[in-house]
DNA sequence: TGCGGCTTCATTGTATACAAAGCTGCTATA
DNA sequence: TATAGCAGCTTTGTATACAATGAAGCCGCA
């Protein structure tokens, strides 16, 4: 995308991720235009990527919202990302390259560190996991896979589900990621997408168990 | 989307299907515009949603061609296809309507109609083809695998694969759907799966089989 | 007071003009 | 003759003006 379709798509997307923008608040092409100084057209541009990534949603007299997900949209969505990003560690154990396995040791690593600290850092947890996903699915080497999961992977819903995650589940992600290098070591697809999906459900689980029960309160004993 | 848009999209997108457009010709927004009679901007638009189809790539210098599709690039996209429309045929399993299922019945008895001819109206069959696949995928009830599915389904490989197909495949085929309605009629979502899955992996192999073995020729013995 | 229809306003859709970025082919030079 | 660099042309990107469409509020009537 050139410059200001790229500035107004980065803009939308970064104000619905941070939560800026809450979900079910309608946009505005005019407004939206004039927030980060471009026009119209470019503006539009980026609504109708985002609307194909599903973080926007058109009334059908197409006024545009911030996605509002159900339960069930969620669920639908963690069982289709754990299939493609199955199917997508499975293609990648016999096309990965060594660069590219070190580029996922040094991302664990990260996490790694993340999580050891005293208050675990989620942020950089959620960035370097984010980035170990990445190289997975690019290592699939697969144009059309990369672009479906990213139209998958809602990224509002993966922040959520991080900061459910207690220290031990964080520590249980870390040690998913280490697993699924090994399996990529061994050139065994089948253990790669075993562990992916595992990965995947199990971080779907906290997200809905913690739907039912709300997030940890201090006050509460 | 709205009218000129709409026109742009289902115009570009049969000069594509109908072989009109060749695979790698570029596609200018000019001309495309004059030819169905509306300005650039709502060519722009169905441009970009061709894209994210599939049926358009576009150079680094943001050139826009006709999509050529590489072997492995079919053979990813049946693989994807089979998952997420098997996917569908389960979750359809339990949310079917008698109205539905009644649907899927005609448009089998339409593709036997077809396909019972002296010379098999191949045109019907690919419509009613089509209506059948697109009646499970509604039946699964999931907006975001409706429109994963579209962006996967390359209708010309669909197209090409149909006229590949020989009678008994063509009745295979219909046999393959009335056991998928049988499926849903004893509510078993693995068994739906797995027809499902059948029926679009032996799709792949008449289709790639005739890659190494060109169509065949009334002149070759 | 409740409701149907109208008016007005807000918002999106389309066309057009101009700007920017690439490609092509020429010319000048070694 | 080969090629670097420039000029002009083609194509895409962006801004803006105007058209169309749908929403919301208002008025009059029962």
């Amino acid at each position: 995308m050139s410059k200001a379709a790229d500035r107004a798509y980065h803009f939308i997307r970064g104000e619905i991720l941070s939560g800026a923008m809450t979900p079910g608040e309608q946009l505005r092409e005019e407004t939206l235009a004039e927030a980060c100084g471009v026009s119209r057209t470019p503006v539009r541009e980026a609504m109708r990527k985002l609307e194909a990534e599903n973080l926007i949603q058109r009334s059908d007299s197409q006024r545009s919202f911030v996605a509002t997900l159900s339960v069930d949209d969620i669920a639908e969505s963690f069982a289709l990302r754990a299939m493609l990003e199955g199917h997508a560690a499975a293609r990648a154990t016999d096309r990965i390259k060594p660069g590219q396995l070190a580029t996922l040791f040094d991302h664990n690593a990260a996490i790694r560190d993340a999580v050891a600290r005293e208050t675990p850092d989620i942020a950089a947890f959620i960035e370097h996991n984010r980035g170990f996903h990445t190289v997975v699915t690019d290592a699939a080497g697969s144009e059309r896979l990369t672009r479906l999961l990213a139209s998958i992977v809602e990224q509002p819903v993966v922040l959520r589900t991080a900061r459910r995650y207690d220290r031990a589940q964080l520590e249980r992600s870390a040690a998913e990621h280490e697993e699924l290098v090994v399996a990529f070591r061994h050139r065994d697809p089948d253990w790669a997408k075993a562990v992916m999906i595992g990965h995947i459900r199990r971080a779907f689980h906290v997200y809905s168990d913690a739907l039912t029960a709300p997030p940890r309160d201090p006050k509460t004993p």
